[in-house]
Order: structure tokens, then C-alpha cells, then sequence
DNA sequence: CAACAAATGCAACAAAGTTGCAAAAAGAAC
DNA sequence: GTTCTTTTTGCAACTTTGTTGCATTTGTTG
């Protein structure tokens, strides 16, 4: 049942159980792939106010439950983080694709991004890795 | 005297020289590292209107004479190209480097994007790495 | 179930981005 | 330089996106 695992992961991580963030779960864990917040005021339809939607994705990120996946169209997506994330300590050290076809957005977890040499006098704290082109569904097609 | 540069870039793109575009392109060859929508707004000052800068971004961005820079907080940077870049044809394989510090983004020309192996379906268009950390410049003070 | 803390919706607002259109400026031709 | 044509600009009006304060509602704890 997806609707223990959405109280289980609340639960753990000290967030306290609503229907708005239940919701937005639900909708994480059924939706393979990311999501915007565009996406999820649609998904979530007329039912949630648009602050408690922002209020959410806030909190989640937050708590380390979902991470965010840049972009170069103002518009960033949001992905579940997996049990190896919490607050602070996140660990989403993989390769993001997004489909120049379909728009979506996907975590290639099996890909970790590379380390990154770089010139004297820069530190590195994160790196990101965005592959655009043509997804797996889109080329079967 | 980097006047006759502008211009020369101006030409050379066919789009044709108009103060606006002039004093736009100028900050980006004037100002070490990216810059922002926002950032271009203050800097031109007051002499032009907002809608003209993101006119004169977009047709920038088409004429391949600027690249943009994604980002995870929604506020994309723009940074100038190469020569090698022109309408269409893009060659903007390298490393991006944005500060956590004091915010400023860096093309680190010298570090190109590594070639990744993607998983059996999917094809890469192109690749896009995001460093994050501390720069030069700050971890010198 | 009572008491407290936290989350929500609403309204009002600020910021960012878009579009149509008339006026102004640039480019081309003479 | 003058004229003609095309492109760019500024303005206004508008939409979309994101933020904040506050009263009401909902969840949590004992
Ligand atoms: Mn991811
Ligand atoms: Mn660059
Ligand atoms: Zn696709
Ligand atoms: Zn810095």
C-alpha cells in the first residue's frame, strides 16, 4: 500500500501528517520521474492552496526527503530522495537527464557523477551532472 | 578599445547595432563571469526597458553569441560565448562554476564536460556540469 | 478530549515574464 | 544627406510566479 509508505516517510521525518503534504507524497512515489512545481499545483488540482504547495516542496527539501534538479528554463523539478538522504546530509550524487522530447525529467541513480578536477584555488562542494536529449520512452517509440 | 569589439560582434552575428544591444554586450565582456537578467537590469541602469532586455537576451541567445547557464535556484546567468559558437551550432562543452559564497558563476573554458555513458535507451544531446563551492577569488580572502 | 503547536487558506502584495502596438531608430538605396 | 523600408524600442496592460502576515483549522501529545 503507497499510503503507509507516504505516512511511514512523513513519520520519519518528523513531519506532521496533512492531507496537503500526504498528496504531494502520493504523487512523488506514483510519478516516475521529476516534478515542477507547475506540475504538482495541476496534479494536485483545485484542493490545495498554491502557498501550501510552495510551503511543502519547502519543507521536503528541507528534511531531505526530495532534492531539486537545475535547469536552464526557470522551471526546476523535484525528485524523491532515496533512505540514504536527511536533513542536511544529502547524498544525490547522481547524473539528471531531461528529455528534449517529452520534457520529463529523470534521476539516473545507476550514474554517479564524476569528480571534477578542478583549477587551483576552487573547491568543489557539489557537482551536478544535466544530460539532455532523448529518453528511453521517446526513442520506443 | 572594446567599442570597436562590440560593434565588430554586432556585425558579425547580423543583428543590427542599437544602443541597447551595444551597451549589453559591452557589460558581458567587461564583467569577468556571468550575469544574470537581473544583474543586467541594475547594471544598464534605468536607460533601458526590462522588456528590451530580455529582447536583447533572447536574440543573443539565437545568434549564439551568449550561453546560458542553468541553474537550481531559478535565476538563469547568461555568459558570452566563443568564437567557435554561432546560430544554432553551439560549443559550449565546458565545466560551470558557481560560487556558494559570493554568488558569481564562472565558465571554466579549460574544463571540458566529461563524456557520459548513459544506461541502453537513452541519447545525449548534450551535457551540462554545474560545480558548486567556493572560487577563487573568495577562498583568497 | 483538552491544550498546545504547527500547517493551511486567504488576501494582499512584489517580482518576473509576455504581448500588441505606435513611435523611434537603424539599414539600404539613391 | 534624404528618403524609404525594416527592425527595434518603450510603453501599457496583462499573466504568471513567488512571498508574507494573519486568522482559522488541523494535527500531535498527554
Ligand atoms: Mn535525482
Ligand atoms: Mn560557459
Ligand atoms: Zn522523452
Ligand atoms: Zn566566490
Amino acid at each position: 500500500m503507497i499510503d503507509s509508505k507516504v505516512t511511514e516517510l512523513l513519520k520519519k521525518t518528523q513531519l506532521s501528517v496533512t492531507d496537503g503534504r500526504r498528496r504531494i507524497l502520493e504523487l512523488f512515489l506514483q510519478h516516475e520521474g521529476a516534478l515542477s512545481h507547475g506540475d504538482i499545483e495541476k496534479k494536485a488540482g483545485e484542493k490545495f492552496d498554491r502557498v501550501t504547495v510552495y510551503r511543502t516542496l519547502q519543507a521536503f527539501l528541507e528534511k531531505g526527503l526530495i532534492h531539486s534538479i537545475p535547469s536552464s528554463d526557470n522551471s526546476i523539478r523535484y525528485a524523491l530522495c532515496k533512505e540514504e538522504c536527511s536533513e542536511g546530509h544529502h547524498r544525490d550524487d547522481h547524473v539528471h537527464f531531461i528529455c528534449n522530447q517529452c520534457g520529463n525529467a529523470t534521476c539516473l541513480e545507476e550514474l554517479v557523477v564524476p569528480s571534477i578536477k578542478l583549477p587551483r584555488g576552487y573547491t568543489a562542494q557539489q557537482v551536478e551532472v544535466l544530460v539532455s536529449g532523448i529518453c528511453k520512452s521517446c526513442s520506443s517509440r
